[in-house]
DNA sequence: CTGTAAATTCCATTATTTGGAACTTAATTT
DNA sequence: AAATTAAGTTCCAAATAATGGAATTTACAG
């Protein structure tokens, strides 16, 4: 693979798929787009094989079908790689986000007090999808990575989602994260974290004390719906040199404040059951 | 829709399908779901059963496997909107793509140079699809497009890939164009397109003169592999009042020593074959 | 309540996918 | 350059999943 060094923590929670979903074909095609799309590198067809538990014949047509679909190219050495359909579809369920949409406002606002960068994610299954940011223009920047899934036990908006979790929720959900020691600080047991989750409930803020990416801290805040059927966070992000603890302790008032906001105007745009 | 009014030109390329795609269940499937992403808001089943021609049993299937998969989601309301998942898969295609990596510094430079919107954009069919931006910190900012798929004979970037097109490839696409009158001075014929590709060729870059957006103007190169497997282009986008077209042409030069550096690397890189 | 439209479920028929093996092509070794 | 091995592609009867018309249930409006 080319790849610059630009990237930071890309590509993180990878195939922890845990319910085998019963959606016949389509299930058994994402399945394959899974496992390309979340590779490091174009993969050829005897690698896809050996990560597939498919036969022969099967794939090719399926991965086939993928690539005459635009969801899967083929680069000049007969590898499969991500396909730019996938830019054209994920573009449109971006920019069409309730969620999103009435959240910028309050984010760039966050991000003018603080001048770091400002993340907003939604909890899916265990990972959190990042659905915005507003980068700080500053020497040091992380890269983009909204629509990457990252685990929920080691990044702020994470736990803090963890933390509005339903009770039965949180206890289904625990037992099935695959804690992966990202820094020396990174949780790796479901006890560890579910006291932080108690201290989080009470103070309602959670911190990223360098668990996901060593240099990195952050301190975020939860959004959720009446019903608990919504979950999200918003973080402020930034290096450890220039975000000491104490500030971030003074940071999480605003945090709050921006997610009461976001929560106070879903309320008043989606109604309130939700 | 709630949609805050930030947008502009989104959702361009409505389903151009052109060619039925022998995909079989997954082509079915796709069509399914390009109707609801590329719709203006949430879809209910009997919109979808209207605009799809299915039958119903047929439709609700597959929108439920859509939905169990996430590249769906159904809102408070019971409507079909685009997934998250579609985010996730997208994130890793464009965090990937080389063409983008191999680019990314010289459009920075470029932007640099100019003060203005970069954009970096690959000519797939007769649609120009966006991979990367590079925005100017102007009070006046374009909303971003990355992944959004635009009409290749009202845009800059989209003029000057044809130009580079094979004339045996450019005879096939000409007629498929179905042309929207998006401004008044918005190409409307294969005829007068084809002059302009003309004075394309020879000057080696194309302008977008409030074609495809009211007040936005554009200078744009193409970049091409040397066997045309590979088109694309890079432009210097902006409000007219800022940019004269005096200044446009001034930029033409650094705009297209742009794209013969991009070129240059991915010669390097991927090899001169394409 | 009642009537109407929307959404969901059902199941015999039909079409697609499956998967083992044979085959072709490309790469590597002797 | 021929032989060997690996990689990729094609084939087709059997297994499986998708289809679609109609019946049923649910949501909504008068």
């Amino acid at each position: 693979m080319i790849s610059g060094g630009d990237s930071m923590a890309q590509a993180d929670d990878k195939g922890a798929t845990g319910t085998p979903r019963d959606t016949g074909t389509l299930g058994k095609l994402m399945a394959v787009l899974d496992l390309v799309t979340h590779a490091d590198a174009p993969l050829r067809f005897t690698d896809i094989l050996a990560l597939a538990s498919q036969p022969r014949g099967t794939l090719h047509r399926q991965l086939g079908h993928l690539v005459e679909e635009g969801l899967l190219e083929i680069d000049a050495e007969g590898r499969y790689a991500p396909g730019l359909r996938l830019l054209d579809f994920a573009s449109r369920s971006w920019a069409r986000n309730e969620f999103r949409l009435i959240a910028a406002p309050h984010l760039a606002a966050l991000h003018r007090e603080t001048g770091e960068t400002v993340h907003l994610g939604v909890l899916r299954g265990s990972s959190i999808i990042y659905l915005d940011k507003v980068e700080g223009h500053q020497p040091v920047r992380m890269y983009s990575q909204i629509g990457n899934a990252s685990p929920c036990y080691c990044t702020g908006v994470g736990k803090a989602a963890l933390s509005v979790l339903p009770a039965d929720k949180l206890r289904e959900l625990l037992p099935s994260l695959r804690f992966n020691r990202f820094t020396p600080s990174t949780h790796v047991s479901g006890e560890t974290l579910l006291t932080e989750i108690g201290d989080i409930v009470s103070a309602g803020h959670a911190y990223d004390r360098e668990e996901h990416e060593a240099g990195i801290r952050c301190v975020a805040a939860p959004i959720w719906s009446d019903d608990r059927s919504f979950i999200g966070g918003v973080s402020v992000t930034g290096p450890a040199y220039r975000l000491s603890m104490e500030l971030l302790h003074e940071w999480a008032v605003p945090v709050q404040v921006t997610a009461r906001k976001i929560m106070d105007e879903m309320r008043i745009r989606l109604g309130p059951r939700r």
